[in-house]
DNA sequence: CCAAAAGTGTTGAACATACACCCATGG
DNA sequence: CCATGGGTGTATGTTCAACACTTTTGG
């Protein structure tokens, strides 16, 4: 059968907002652009979509690319797609979220990109339309955790409580009370508390948990409240 | 400056999910297909991204095109493009879904594309991939109106409370409880009683109500709760 | 006058928030 | 022994869900 006729062919990108948590601050996985145009400026990880490939597929080759993880939680966002925003050629971009423990990621890879890690509130000026990108993952990021327990994806195996509340803060950028916190997680039923504590960060030391698999997938589509009417 | 060099050039398509509300049913907005492959099954209403049109232009000009609606309210959803997903060639198809006042849909727009509304528990077998498209449609729209009050947009201008609870009944499959959802609608400030009264569904008549617009922007993205934990 | 749909009122339970205190331990 | 951060407990107000009754009017 013939092609379809007179229309434009695009190329079509992914690029990821890559989120990392390494217990203090949230943070952008960003790399220095190795071709031209706007070469040396920072971007966000992207590629093409290849001709036989789905876009999800793009999105996850690019991100074991640099980080070297896979099966990393991924999540469409908006597509970009203004005719003028790459100027060599018109380009549409589909944009991916993906939340990784920073700790998993392997530092000697970023060397091949020269990728840095940023903390949020300290994200250099990006190329295109990259700045749009992240602020509308930031948005989302905030909305869907408000509502579902995605955070975890980005902590390690194990870890603490005071680890979750600050990683909390830090999305929201708000003080929240630890108490009522504390309980509010605790009747998810979403943690399993481990025999051993992290002695790194208090004297006492915090006992570390794990999540429980089970209950995360299955609870997963139901809506949480951690953060209170959330400004996303 | 050269152009990016060996990457594929794809089709980029966009699909509209059109959802309207007669009063009684939720319903859909498809069309016959006008051209080959799949010329004569039901399909969504589409259309390829033109060379100078950004992709959320293209998908109003096609909701134009067959509805003769603009500034409908419409959001951007999933992009599909599994490589094989039209047989034909290869195209990336972005969705949206439209939201529309089926009364200000005019009848004879709809001869040209053969449209029809469908009840959405009776939805015809559709080509390619849309039949998932519509699903993930249906599990947005469901997830987005249990916290925005989105659904106003497929009322008209003027509209009874036993109306949107039947909406609401209709998108969530569910029976709700008058009193408690009038109590809740009232107590977001979101309308403006009428003085006069719909008759023609009751013999005592049930108030005409508007939406406060400036409210209604105001109030959009605070989360609100008119169904208790639903289904998506 | 009565059936059918609109509309208002009450109450107990669940949950959220605000706030105060004890615990463990390294230095 | 004390400063520091971890952890538990309680009281109060708000919100939600369950439920019963009155109002209006066309036929």
């Amino acid at each position: 059968m013939t092609k379809y006729v007179k229309q434009t062919r695009i190329l079509v990108a992914v690029d990821c907002i890559i989120f990392g948590f390494d217990g203090y601050n949230l943070k952008l996985l960003l790399i220095k652009r190795g071709f031209e145009p706007e070469k040396d400026k920072w971007s966000l990880m992207g590629g093409f979509v290849q001709s036989d490939e789905k876009p999800e597929e793009a999105a996850s080759r690019v991100l074991k690319q640099l980080t070297g993880l896979k099966d990393v939680y991924m999540e469409q966002l908006l597509v970009f797609g203004e005719p003028n925003r790459d100027p060599i050629e018109r380009t549409i971009s589909i944009t991916y979220f993906a939340l990784v423990d920073i700790k998993k990621y392997e530092k000697q890879l970023s060397d091949d990109y020269r990728a840095e890690w940023f903390p949020l509130n300290r994200v250099p000026k990006l190329i295109f339309d990259h700045d749009r990108m992240v602020q509308n993952a930031k948005r989302k990021l905030r909305y869907k955790a408000a509502l579902h327990p995605i955070l975890f994806e980005l902590l390690p195996e194990k870890f603490t409580i005071p680890q979750i509340l600050t990683l909390y803060e830090q999305v929201y950028d708000v003080q929240l009370d630890k108490r009522n916190f504390t309980r509010k997680l605790r009747s998810t039923g979403l943690l399993i508390k481990q025999m051993d504590k992290d002695k790194e960060n208090s004297k006492k030391g915090a006992f570390y948990y794990k999540l429980d698999k089970a209950t995360y997938k299955e609870k997963f589509t139901k809506f949480l409240n951690f953060v209170s009417n959330p400004e996303y």
